[in-house]
DNA sequence: GCAAGATAAGAGCATATGCTCTTATCTACA
DNA sequence: TGTAGATAAGAGCATATGCTCTTATCTTGC
């Protein structure tokens, strides 16, 4: 290993790159999102919670790929905001089931056709062919043994 | 646009893909870099630094691309370690120069091959190949005019 | 040389993320 | 059936990120 005394880049990053990246389509995605007050993050939440009607939060978190703790802490704003119900589980006293509130099938509705349409304007800025092999390169990325 | 009533698969929202990406890359560099404390974050803050010596908080945050605002709380962490250093710069009153410590050296150096080996593992993981087009894919990203 | 606009940065607020520790509940086995 | 280990979630702590508002300083045109 003589090559030691080569400059990090730190453009060589690849951690970098990547959260640059979500910095940056975070960014677009909630400035879509804004005349709803919700952003993507928020978002997907919803939009989780309108297919499959509803989950506890260890299922969403992993539906989401979030940590456990970090999705409970989301709910507890959502919440707050009186966008999701959060109820008993009756089959597990442990277990606590999130739904959405009329008020947040309302929110979702009225932010769906933004989140379209930041995708629409996402693949247009970039060009499909473009999009679909990042996507493809993000579906394979591996950061551990499966 | 017939086809509202299809169903939203937050599978297919590009953001969450690239955070979910910077969710798990994050952890995996933080993971390698953990026996000398510092997060892949401060990691790139001092190895810019290394680089270029030192910088007001402005440009380092424009170098790495992160908000200003966010630099300056990092580099507040970075201050009240001991890591680096700020004194107000020589020729503009309104702005303070950031360098490294000898601390701040002695971390650098400690942390730089636990970065190496992080980036080997993921190119090895992932495949050099694999890795390169990633990257290809997300620099040209584009999410707004330039 | 001064006032108006530009710029560097801090303060305050809010969300997002992840770690460890703890508590409550459940399940399975002896 | 009672207890040991597993599991769902909350509490507490810390960093990362970004927004708006404010203050201090600089620069430039007059």
């Amino acid at each position: 290993m003589l090559q030691a005394d080569q400059p990090l880049r730190i453009d060589a990053c690849n951690c970098n790159a990547v959260r640059k990246a979500s910095r940056q389509i975070t960014r677009f995605y909630d400035a879509h999102l804004e005349p709803t007050g919700l952003r993507i993050t928020q978002f997907l939440i919803l939009a989780a919670l309108a297919e499959v009607g509803s989950a506890a939060i260890n299922p969403l978190a992993e539906r989401l790929d979030v940590e456990r703790t970090a999705m409970g802490k989301m709910v507890g704003l959502l919440e707050r905001d009186g966008v999701i119900r959060l109820r008993p589980s009756p089959t597990d006293g442990r277990s606590r089931l999130i739904e959405l509130t009329e008020k947040g099938r309302r929110l979702h509705a009225e932010a769906s056709p933004l989140w379209r349409e930041a995708q629409r304007q996402f693949e247009q800025l970039n060009g499909a062919k473009n999009v679909k092999e990042l996507r493809q390169g993000l579906r394979q990325m591996v950061v551990g043994p499966s």
